[in-house]
DNA sequence: TTGATAGGCTAATTAACATTAGCTATAATG
DNA sequence: CATTATAGCTAATGTTAATTAGCCTATCAA
């Protein structure tokens, strides 16, 4: 890993932690195991890294759901539905990349409009946009009651990103908010799926 | 209002909009209309402050979803339900101390334990408890399915949660949210109503 | 070989910020 | 009326943070 990359990666760590205020060019120049005025080799300034924080999570936002490809087969089966939407929220919820730019993202939210936007697209937009193509494609194939399915696609994930979200504060949760996610799509398959 | 109450709401104002770490002790004086130095003649500190603007949110939570009496009786049709749902949520989208509290608290949620479980607290727990009993109650007057009432508030809520989250951030955006948690809530009526 | 570039360092600069010390006037209290 | 508490002020202090200047060395291309 590059020191480019290294800055950017305990930035992330250190902003998803204590917020960008909360955050000293100094703690990041630690963790890489520079010098602080060092890191102005690599970058203009502290808001510079930010910038190119948000840069890489849209990025990486483009391939998650930018493309066709990660939706995979259409589950065929309620059971099959429910595994593998858990595995999907399960990573989403460990991975530690994606739970950090979450983190930061939440918190600096007002900080700017790039990030307001950003922060939709992430918790809103392209969850919803995702699964809503799982579902039709179920609907397709006649396991899943016909209606709008970007409506059922909030139905289906709005709990389930106010669980994340509260795993993310409280991780001491982290199981009961996954068994919370769990009932609910059985809920959810139960009113929805035939 | 004393000067004591001005601090706090000037300090809940900039930290709403600014964060914690994002604002200066002498910003909140000046707003209140006295010097930065004066303030410790009625807060310890900075963080005193923040500590009370907490205390004084959990209070309002506590005289919000405490009692029983903020229910109001149980809507008798759908429409009746969708019309005191959205009254009730155009308040909690609008009232600006409500709305600033909870911006204040989803920016800090990662400050401390005691933040982490008060956003919790208002975000999940207070509005589906509020709403599990009205659901309770429409339950038992037969207007709406037999289910775990506590499930169903989880389904009503989560999504305007997230809206109203997002019309936090994105204030122009305030008609279109909504807009689509009327969507939504017709939804649930169309699902989980005779 | 030379010379430039990249990427590290130390030292210095500048600004902001939280907080304390100590003074003063007004208002409340005995 | 005397005094004591309240709540404001200015000035000062100590700390921390971001950033800049300028130096040094290793690498690599001409």
């Amino acid at each position: 890993m590059s020191t480019k990359e290294k800055i950017l990666d305990a930035a992330l760590t250190l902003f998803a932690e204590n917020g960008y205020d909360g955050t000293s060019v100094e703690q990041i120049a630690n963790i890489v195991g520079i010098k602080a005025p060092s890191l102005y080799k690599h970058y203009k300034g502290k808001e510079d890294i930010l910038n190119a924080l948000i840069d890489s999570a849209e990025e990486r936002y483009e391939v998650m759901f930018g493309s066709e490809k990660n939706i995979g087969k259409v589950p065929e089966s309620r059971e099959e539905f429910i595994k593998v939407t858990m595995e999907r929220i399960s990573f989403t919820m460990r991975d530690p990349i994606i739970r950090k730019t979450r983190m930061l993202l939440v918190q600096e939210q007002f900080r700017n409009e790039r990030i307001s936007e950003a922060t939709t697209r992430h918790q809103l937009d392209g969850i919803q946009r995702m699964f809503a193509k799982i579902i039709k494609g179920m609907m397709d194939e006649g396991i899943v009651v016909k209606d709008d399915p970007k409506l059922l696609a909030v139905e289906l994930t709005a709990p389930a990103v106010l669980q994340i979200a509260r795993s993310d504060r409280q991780p001491q949760c982290e199981k009961e908010c996954m068994e919370y996610i769990e009932k609910h799509l059985r809920h959810f398959c139960k009113v929805y799926m035939r």
